[in-house]
RNA sequence: GGCGGGAUAGCCAAGGGGCAAGGCAAGGCUCUGCAAAAGCCUUAUACGUGGGUUCGAGUCCCACUCCCGCCUCCA
């Protein structure tokens, strides 16, 4: 890969279209997500968009782009606070246990850790600069010790969201603040309340509001006019709305952002999944019962822009087909390790153009290639994308079928399958296992003394098993097999022997 | 009330003017001691409803119904 022709397209928020992906610089992509407000446990909602992201960035990096990602921490908050003040501990160190949980948890997801994570309490200087600024340029005015963005200061408010000013004073929700002299207006600087964080500021010791921080710090890292900026779709208004009023009126130069990316939200029957409706389900605990690489199947299989709907049919369901594509990068590599076991893991070589040419299989490899690509290239359309590998699976598990003999151009072509495999199963989606040999156990984090006995337990009965069997005594073969099949135990007879796996769903 | 998104097979889900991807489930067959896995085959003349534009409409336009998100903290 490594080329970079103009033939990305993005949907871009702003626009509402899809549009050429073009960066700033040459050569560089600079990525600034929303991250979360560490005061609870991570939930599957907030794995979305930092799976998608870690995609985004890993599929840039493979056309040869060098990324910058920055994702923030949102460590100075009203319910951090909350959560503080009722375990009666320092605000900053909930923040920093949940924020450590956080990464915890995506780093289980295989996410790819940010270049930086800044936090609000670390930037208190960078944001104060910031508020003084807009002060300075009339687009802010202090109202006791708060300081307030005035919305009508910039005449652009509303381009993100599709929403008008005149609307909105309509809307049933929007309240006159005391203060405040528009009801959009929103606070830039919070006086400081007994009991809470607080720092000195021009308007008296206060804390930053909650947007201004990622305006402040993604132009602190990355400049104005970064690449991309993404986040969860419930944050299109009043969050990102208001980046752009503060940060185009500060800098007096449109545009902020060049592409915003928003993701849809998980939903748990057809209703967003968030702590307050209590229906979510956490990353950890989800962890205990599938392995990370299901979930990032499970988060990918549907496009990024659309509601993801988390249920026990849709699990289900989305976990067989996972299994399929399991069991064939599996099969696909002991295949291949047995006619070359010393061939290392990915040659790289077998992938060129004209390898293994005879074969019918190369053929695939290389229009697999090509659609997975254009897949990705259209918006990031990971569930076309995941199609490819299942159509290349196919293939090659009816090459295996077909008894055909593994030597020359075919089994180039199947190195090359495995390559590719690899390639984009593995290293750029994430969703199959850099180890074709881990085994899948019922809870993959857990103790690894007792998995290491059951495993040499199953393997005993499978050997006794195996005694029967060429005893021609099914009937103790069966009894074997379906006792293990009540654990949750699969037993499969192949020419090569016996093979087991925990049964996944 | 305003803004935005959506309705595609039994289920999930791509596509978005020219023969309807992929997965799950279901049925048949092959392989197997039997299974499992895998393969092959079958499964959308009705793409929410009604109009319209067009040689041609899931795809574009209008109206309607239902669903979801945002407008309060939210990924």
């Amino acid at each position: 890969m490594g080329d970079r022709s103009e033939s990305l397209r993005v949907t871009n928020t702003l626009t509402r279209q899809k549009e050429v992906f073009i960066p700033r610089d040459e050569g560089r992509v600079s990525i600034y997500t929303c991250g979360v407000t560490p005061y609870d446990e991570s939930h599957l909602g907030h794995a979305r968009p930092a799976v998608f992201f870690d995609v985004v960035r890993r599929y840039l990096a493979s056309r040869g782009w060098q990324v910058r990602y920055v994702q923030n921490f949102t460590d100075v908050d009203d319910k951090i606070i909350a959560r503080a003040q009722r375990e009666g501990i320092p605000a900053l160190e909930i923040s920093r246990r949940y924020a450590d949980e956080y990464l915890a948890a995506m780093d289980a997801l295989g996410v790819r850790r940010a270049d930086v994570y800044p936090k609000v309490s670390e930037h208190i200087p960078v944001i104060i600069e910031m508020v003084a600024r807009l002060v300075e340029k009339g687009h802010a005015y202090v109202s006791g010790g708060d300081v307030y963005f005035a919305v009508e200061s910039f005449p652009g408010y509303g381009k993100l969201s599709g929403q008008r000013l005149e609307e909105m004073m309509a809307g049933a929700r929007v309240e006159v603040g005391e203060g405040k002299r528009h009801p959009a207006d929103f606070a830039l600087w919070k006086a400081a309340r007994p009991g809470e964080p607080s720092w000195q500021s021009p308007w008296g010791p206060g804390r930053p509001g909650w947007h201004i921080e990622c305006s402040a710090m993604s132009l602190h890292y990355l400049g104005n006019h970064f690449d991309i900026h993404g986040g969860g779709l419930d944050l299109v208004f009043p969050h990102h709305e208001n980046e752009i009023a503060q940060s185009e009126a500060y800098t007096g130069d449109a545009p902020f952002v060049r592409y915003w990316l928003h993701n849809g939200l998980v939903t748990t029957r057809a209703e967003k999944m968030s702590k307050s409706l209590g229906n979510f389900i956490t990353v950890r605990a989800l962890l205990k019962e599938y392995p990370a690489e299901f979930i990032r199947y499970l988060l990918l299989s549907v496009h990024y822009r659309s509601p993801l709907e988390f249920g026990a049919d849709a699990l289900a369901a989305a976990r067989r087909g996972w299994e399929r594509l399991l069991l064939g990068w599996q099969e696909l590599n002991r295949r291949l390790e047995t006619v070359m076991p010393s061939l290392p893991q990915a040659t790289g070589a077998a992938t060129g153009p004209g390898i293994g040419a005879t074969s019918p299989l190369a053929g695939v490899v290389r229009q697999t290639r090509e659609n997975f690509r254009r897949a990705m290239d259209d918006d990031w359309n990971t569930p076309v994308a995941i199609s490819t590998l299942f159509e290349l699976t196919r293939s090659v598990n009816s090459l295996l079928h077909s008894g055909a003999e593994l030597a020359g151009d075919t089994l180039t072509a199947l190195a090359a399958a495995r390559d590719l495999m690899r390639e984009l199963g593995v290293e750029l989606l994430g969703i199959l296992p850099a180890d074709p040999h881990r085994a899948f156990g019922a809870s993959a984090a857990g103790g690894t003394d007792d998995t290491a006995i059951t495993t040499r337990l199953i393997e005993l009965l499978l050997e006794v098993r195996e005694d029967a069997r060429r005893r021609r005594d099914f009937v103790q073969a069966d009894r074997i097999r379906d006792a293990l099949g009540a654990c949750g135990i699969v037993v499969e007879d192949t020419p090569a022997g016996p093979r087991w796996r925990f049964r996944g769903d």
